[in-house]
DNA sequence: GGCCATGATTTGAATGTTCAACTTAACGCT
DNA sequence: AGCGTTAAGTTGAACATTCAAATCATGGCC
């Protein structure tokens, strides 16, 4: 890699608090759950994940890009959670190559407990930080983002 | 904790692509790095904050506070780079509880080398993805939940 | 000056994450 | 049917991170 096209000042101002906020919230969100509910935000997002599913049930897989994890990360957290009783795993009969998670019902209690302090840490966080307007802003910058992230991942101009 | 005020539909809908914004650039950049530097993003960002200082030199806890990590964190990361010869510590003589972190000369060469992969990822990411005045827009965001976040952390309103 | 509270940093153990290797199952080809 | 290929998921080992406890220096107070 020679010379790439370097920062300007004004971009490199403005990515110092991009990144600082993108390294600052889940931190804040992780150590809130920790505390009051024992899990990590990734693990809340597993229990979200499939207390969001038809019949509370998804393919490994899937929950893996549903919760922005590794396959491998996904099947650390989702045995340490079935030990803990708030998910099963089982093997999908027409084609047993595929796993399947389930919310159990202590999973789904769980879930239920944890929610308000997790809401009300998003809110304070971001939700309520910004003004309605902004936090639609937001809310589509982040869009642009993820959208454009998916597809240069795999036709990188390179 | 009882009711919270749970989100709006729409609330929820702009905070889900928000959240994966915040999990996957930090990846991304994470694994960019890793692969063709040998380090971590937080340990890219320990090198740029050194760099950038007056003498090359801060103490733990300032580094800390601007590397957005713990003590603990920033103490086991320096040592690692200390181990590999791109930082090296000093006890401050005149207060020698301070513990002050200088870039060495390899460490300046190493940041040099990684700084162009990093930089065209951070731009395909997000610098080039989004119109100067969108990432103008996310910056200004993104410091408004900084401060919210600083300023919340310890007169929060419960 | 000795003592205690405080603050900065480090350490070690427990826990979480990544990476590459392994297992198992289905599919297509012959 | 047998074989190789591909895909899904799991596993173990290496590495990173967190958390609480320990270390060590300073400053204030008697």
């Amino acid at each position: 890699m020679s010379e790439p096209r370097w920062l300007t000042d004004q971009e490199a101002q403005l990515w110092v608090p991009i990144i600082s906020m993108m390294m600052k919230v889940p931190a804040v969100l992780d150590g809130q759950l920790q505390r009051d509910a024992g899990m990590s935000h990734f693990d809340y997002g597993i229990l979200v994940r499939l207390s969001e599913a038809p019949e509370q049930r998804l393919q490994m897989s899937v929950l893996a890009s549903l919760t922005n994890g590794s396959l491998s990360r996904l099947s650390h957290a989702v045995r340490k959670l079935e030990e803990r009783g708030w998910v099963a795993r089982s093997l999908n009969p027409a084609d047993r190559r595929l796993t399947e998670a389930t919310l159990t019902t202590a999973g789904r209690a769980k879930l239920e407990a944890a929610a308000p302090g997790h809401v009300t840490t998003a809110r304070r966080l971001i939700i309520d930080a910004l003004s309605p307007a902004q936090l639609k802003q937001l809310g589509r910058l982040a869009d642009t983002v993820v959208a454009n992230l998916d597809a240069s991942e795999h036709s990188s101009p390179y």
